[in-house]
DNA sequence: CGCATTTGCGTGCATATGCCAATATCAGTC
DNA sequence: GACTGATATTGGCATATGCACGCAAATGCG
């Protein structure tokens, strides 16, 4: 009876993405609860450091994300007041955010935090192998990669 | 100002695989489109399918996913008729979820719209580094990963 | 048997994520 | 300078995810 879904090297990379990241947010939430933030969080906040004060739009495609769901995500962080949102002065359109001194803070706050869970998972995993990780999941989340996908006669 | 936050050596693991889920997540999705179903809906349903008739946890923990969560999942699943769920008869505390014939017929009609969306990934990226990538998140998402991560005094 | 503990689930709440529609603004045209 | 089309963001809706808490049922013990 239909033994088709039963094969199992017909396992789903996207499946298996979402457990991996299940699993690591998970670990690492954990590790860095003590400071109030999660994973995500703490993502949105240092990808705000390394852009200086970027839109909404930079920012959400430098995080792989979805406009509106960053918007969403910012809401806590704005409540708490890690981070401001204001008008752009050229473009009306468009609104600048940026970490307020109290996010900087929460950020140095987290980073012993991350280190950790950062050593933790080099550790058990291998630093190597990690970097390795890192630089194939950033060329499957790299705009390239979607191009191709989507567009399946293109060549690089 | 606050240097540290910008090395980019120190690139979170966790954020990494986010993004690369989010994105295939969001490449697969579009594939699957026409069946309804998107590929946490169909990743659910397959899980089920390879169980059996799995316990809420049980089909929990091979999905790397809370309880409570998978018991949300559930929810638009049933509704559509795809799954249902039932008091165990041995032991009243648990639940059995198991595959209708509707679901059956939605997984066949979904199956060579993830082959074709799986088959594009591994396109780009490469068949046998794709199998290698999903043996690296096994091994991420294992149980063994989890307790060396948590207990680091631990040796396997 | 009766009770304390353990186990399996569901619910409520909060965040995460994305789609679509509505709104506001900008840029180019006549 | 009003009109048209493109762009940036927000809000509403639905699903995804996890934690804390409460409920029901099973299990162990005297």
């Amino acid at each position: 009876m239909t033994a088709k879904h039963m094969k199992d090297p017909l396992v789903c990379n996207g499946a298996a993405l979402r457990k991996a990241t299940r699993r690591i947010t998970q670990l690492y939430d954990t590790v860095l609860a003590p400071c109030g933030l999660s994973v995500s969080q703490r993502s949105v906040l240092v990808h705000i450091a390394r852009a200086g004060e970027p839109t909404m739009t930079e920012l959400a495609q430098s995080m792989v994300l979805d406009r509106s769901a960053l918007a969403h995500n910012l809401k806590p962080l704005q409540r708490d007041g890690y981070v401001v949102v204001r008008r752009d002065e050229a473009d009306g359109r468009s609104r600048r955010v940026a970490l307020t001194e109290l996010g900087r803070e929460k950020l140095d706050e987290a980073l012993p935090l991350w280190r950790s869970a950062q050593d933790r998972f080099e550790a058990i995993y291998g630093v190597d192998r990690a970097a390795e990780l890192r630089l194939a999941l950033a060329e499957i989340f790299s705009d390239d990669f979607a191009a191709a996908f989507t567009r399946p006669g293109a060549r690089s």
